[in-house]
DNA sequence: AATTGGCACTCCCGCAACACGAGTGCCAGG
DNA sequence: CCTGGCACTCGTGTTGCGGGAGTGCCAATT
């Protein structure tokens, strides 16, 4: 059983900590903060925090330094998210104002939150289920070889070269261009896809005329797909050659996971947000991703496209408090952003 | 001046400090390989390579380190390109066969490329200034927005989001989609941009009515110099961490570099090569980089849409056999698979 | 003139011994 | 429940000391 003063050292062992990085010792404690006792009741603290696998020692008689769990505990209960200074406030919007691409946006974001942080910054692009499919086109290259576009309402475009079966001439394209208009033009992204199956479903052996719209609904399946899956865009992740003395091992893992992608999506997404949105996920709470040394801090943030996160990625030894704040503010803005701009729409 | 033999010792220096990792000696030179003397021999042979900066001793009474010069001297004329064993030869068709659209085939060429050299693989996009554009379209998203689209023969697609300055309907769009299809439609790229540019000095001061067209106008502009703009893919960063001993500081300016972008492509394009499109930079040379203690090293391809090259980025101390070897055999296969591409349009 | 064996010298590296200091755990007394 | 005191542990930095790898130079040989 912890005491309520035994927590106060557990917060102040984590900021010295963080700030140190040097594992902190009860004399270190007691001239740094003012608790009103003396080193041996903090050692007394200190010793029932590591009963509760909350802090340990690197050695036998050395300072103590957090578990994951004490990091855990800190987050949860201890820390208050440190709010951005003004001058922190200003270099976001310096950033982030402008035309508002979508793909420009979020470059922007994940480079200011980078900034920001001093860690790797990741942001989500919002899931385009929602988004309704504006336009399909198809633009001939000639011979069998076609350019596939669709576009959405939420002015995203994406395109992919499909390959008939055999050669095309004007009039070929512009029947399965209107065929394919008339699939999906209007639908949502996931209605869409749906149809799409549908008619795929329908043919299974197409005649010998239907097999050059078949070769167009396969890609325009898999095009639509691609809009489903989520898409990861991230910055700075220079700064972890800073950080490296923080992971014990090598920094390998964690550029593998940035190079992957996959790896960090799937965590995003499986993060589990406490009631304002924000989330962390802690070293070894990263086992199933096998960044066991480093954690990561998300904010929600909304878009009527949809819902997506903003988080960083750093040592288990990162600043949590401002961490938090930093992707909470920046997950407002973008939510903001975002909102005005369909508004103007 | 060096002797015939004096240049046999450097390539054997090079070759073994590459391999071992460490300082080489006259003694260990003599046991590896066959020279027919011995090891004082070898030593007079190292003072005046030594004397000529060709090569280093880290401290008094150690062994020898090749200097950015005695890799350069290795590269020019002691090094015989390694050709690639059948192992990876097929593992290169493996990884490269497929559907071939551009993008999907570079990413699949620097993958194929790291995986081979085991170092940061580079490719450079071709450059599309030759491109032909064969079609433009706008799509509207409602209001004052739309996105313009330009597709090139050469199967590549841009897109951009454009904001009027009005709203607009769709009499208003499908003129503009007609004025912008006259203007660039089956121009190249780089005569597109200037009969864009020309129709933009037409009107400095659009008259109200013209206003939307001279915002597309603008952005179109913008987007056919994206075209002209050189691009980078990149893969096997995480690698960089493997070879960490390998740079004396820290990785961090290679990590910048990679982020960058800019700097390496920078670098690739402005690298010299000799009579086969191979070329290396190496260590100081890449001062104006900020890569003092890299090498890059890169072989040209061609392409009907352009020229370009792919290169790998590692330690001074990398394998430049093998590396030259394995660049030119890729960029050789993608020079293949571009032109069976263009044939088959 | 080139090569060679010999030899003294330099300097890195690993090891052990040692003192120092920070920090702990525990205990007895307030 | 807190505190001061005290013995103990253990990492760190320093020093000293071979051992070994490697060099540079020189005189002798071919």
């Amino acid at each position: 059983m912890v005491s309520e003063r035994g927590l106060d050292v557990l917060r102040a062992i984590v900021q010295d900590y963080v700030e140190t990085r040097e594992p902190v010792g009860s004399k270190s404690i007691v001239e740094r903060h003012s608790f009103g006792v003396s080193a041996a009741t903090i050692r007394n603290d200190m010793a029932l925090l590591e009963d509760e696998d909350l802090i340990a020692a690197p050695h036998t008689s050395s300072g103590r330094v957090p578990t994951d769990k004490g990091y855990r505990v800190f987050v949860n209960h201890l820390a208050e998210l440190r709010p951005l200074t003004t001058a922190q406030r200003t270099a976001i919007t310096a950033f982030l104002d402008g035309p508002a691409d979508l793909d420009d946006l979020l470059a922007r974001t994940v480079r200011a939150l980078s900034q920001l942080t001093g860690q790797v910054a990741l942001v989500q692009y919002p899931s385009f289920e929602r988004a309704n499919v504006t336009h399909v086109e198809l633009v001939h290259l000639g011979g069998a070889r076609l350019v596939v576009i669709v576009v959405t309402d939420t002015g995203r475009v994406s395109q992919r070269i499909a390959v008939a079966p055999d050669e095309l001439d004007e009039t070929d394209v512009a029947q399965l261009r209107a065929r394919l208009s008339v699939l999906v033009t209007g639908q949502s992204v996931r209605e869409g896809a749906a149809r799409v199956d549908e008619a795929l479903a329908q043919q299974p052996s197409p005649s010998r005329s239907d097999a050059a719209l078949h070769a167009m609904l396969r890609v325009v399946a898999e095009e639509l797909e691609g809009f489903r899956q989520d898409r990861l865009v991230m910055a700075g992740a220079a700064t972890l050659a800073r950080s490296e003395g923080d992971f014990r091992g090598s920094i390998y893992p964690l550029l593998e996971a940035i190079e992957e992608q996959v790896t960090l999506l799937r965590l995003m997404s499986e993060m589990v947000a406490d009631g304002q949105g924000l989330a962390a996920s802690i070293g070894r709470e990263n086992a199933p991703f096998g960044l066991t040394e480093a954690s990561v801090v998300a904010s929600d943030y909304e878009a009527t496209v949809g819902q997506a996160r903003v988080g960083v990625l750093g040592p288990m030894r990162m600043d949590y408090s401002s961490n938090l704040g930093a992707v909470r503010a920046v997950a407002h803005y973008l939510s903001r952003l975002l909102d005005e701009d369909d508004r103007a729409r």
